[in-house]
DNA sequence: GTCTATACCGAGATAGAC
DNA sequence: GTCTATCTCGGTATAGAC
């Protein structure tokens, strides 16, 4: 991603660049739509408007595109992450603030969904060293944030961080977020603000 | 699902009529499992142990076998919610009731899941009367149990019916559940418990 | 690096015998 | 109603010219 920040390129390397860009943007929001398997190649290419042999110079496959995809949206998930611990926010406040960063990518098309359980392409995730570098960054991260919510009692001791930082995670893929949306009944903040309260504050009933 | 409580059957259709409820069973672990598209006609057929020609005079297509599948599964999650109306619990409790029984399913792999949205079969799912007709009578029982709850304060008024509904829906398909199977770190009743509590209390922190 | 044209294959669906 | 064999089509990937 960043290897303009270390050596001056040619300008066609730019344009090189700048071409693959538009080919992420373009999966990403076919991947946040219609999903892996329903995505097809020839769309990529239609939507990016360059003939598929072409693509396939840039990408030696499907899978390498939705891979290619999944890690950019990780880096920017990563990105927001370090700039909260800029920040003096509470853990609890980083936590619903990233929470709502990534509903907002879901209700706007632009967060990637994973294929089902028992997919090749999941799989393949497992096995690709710097997707799981990323992941591995970012749970660490948010599991820090976790747990010191809990120790400053912000947030509940009675499920485990674990289950916490999946319960999070989870809002990524949350299909309350396109149901509220389809019903028309609400506007983007509303709906963000609602998902955020069962999630932290559940629906079950509190005082004041 | 219920021709033979109303009129007398052959051993010839009763025999049929096993067939295509083992066969609808088949169709159902490969949703849950696979979901729709990684799932192939072929796999259904092999399960089942006979030809994918002899599939094909049960069910026209692979979108009936999988509509059948899932009206199945609706046929059974409304004998559950009029067996709980039979019963003299709270509303609340009718509610975790049945959210706990959505989320074994899923946990036992017996729950199918939708293809992501902008779906052939999502779409053609909507038009088919007698699915839409089991959704709605689901979601009005439902609906009043919401509303009584929220009556009785025992559930939050802070959001609408409407989200809380999709919110209980949602977890027929919540990823966190395989998750934290996959972690191997609880067991099934664990599971429900956690994450029935983070439906329910959130992860915010309450008193006592 | 981009294009057009094509190879190849997996998977849904059907033909026709028994 | 079940089978084997086959058709057909859509979709991934590649060949080869420019």
């Amino acid at each position: 991603m960043n290897q303009n920040s270390k050596i001056k390129l040619s300008f066609k390397q730019k344009m090189m660049l700048q071409r693959e860009a538009q080919i992420i943007q373009t999966v990403n929001g076919l991947l946040a739509t219609k999903g892996y398997d329903a995505m097809t190649v020839d769309e990529i290419a239609d939507s990016v408007g360059i003939a598929k042999a072409s693509l396939y110079r840039h990408f030696p496959s499907k899978e390498a595109l939705a891979v290619a995809a999944l890690i950019n949206t990780m880096e920017n998930s990563l990105e927001q992450i370090q700039a909260l611990n800029e920040t003096s926010l509470s853990a609890l406040n980083k936590l619903k603030n990233i929470t709502q960063w990534v509903m907002r990518l879901k209700l706007n098309q632009q967060m990637p969904n994973l294929p089902s359980e028992n997919s090749m392409l999941r799989e393949h995730l497992l096995t690709h060293d710097s997707y799981m570098d990323l992941l591995v960054n970012m749970s660490d991260s948010i599991g820090e944030w976790i747990e010191q919510a809990q120790a400053e009692r912000q947030i509940t001791t009675s499920v485990t961080p674990l289950c916490i930082l999946y319960t999070l995670y989870a809002k990524a893929c949350d299909p309350v977020l396109g149901f509220l949306k389809i019903s028309g009944l609400y506007d983007e903040e509303q709906i963000i603000e609602m998902v955020t309260s069962t999630c932290f504050n559940g629906i079950g009933h509190r005082e004041h």
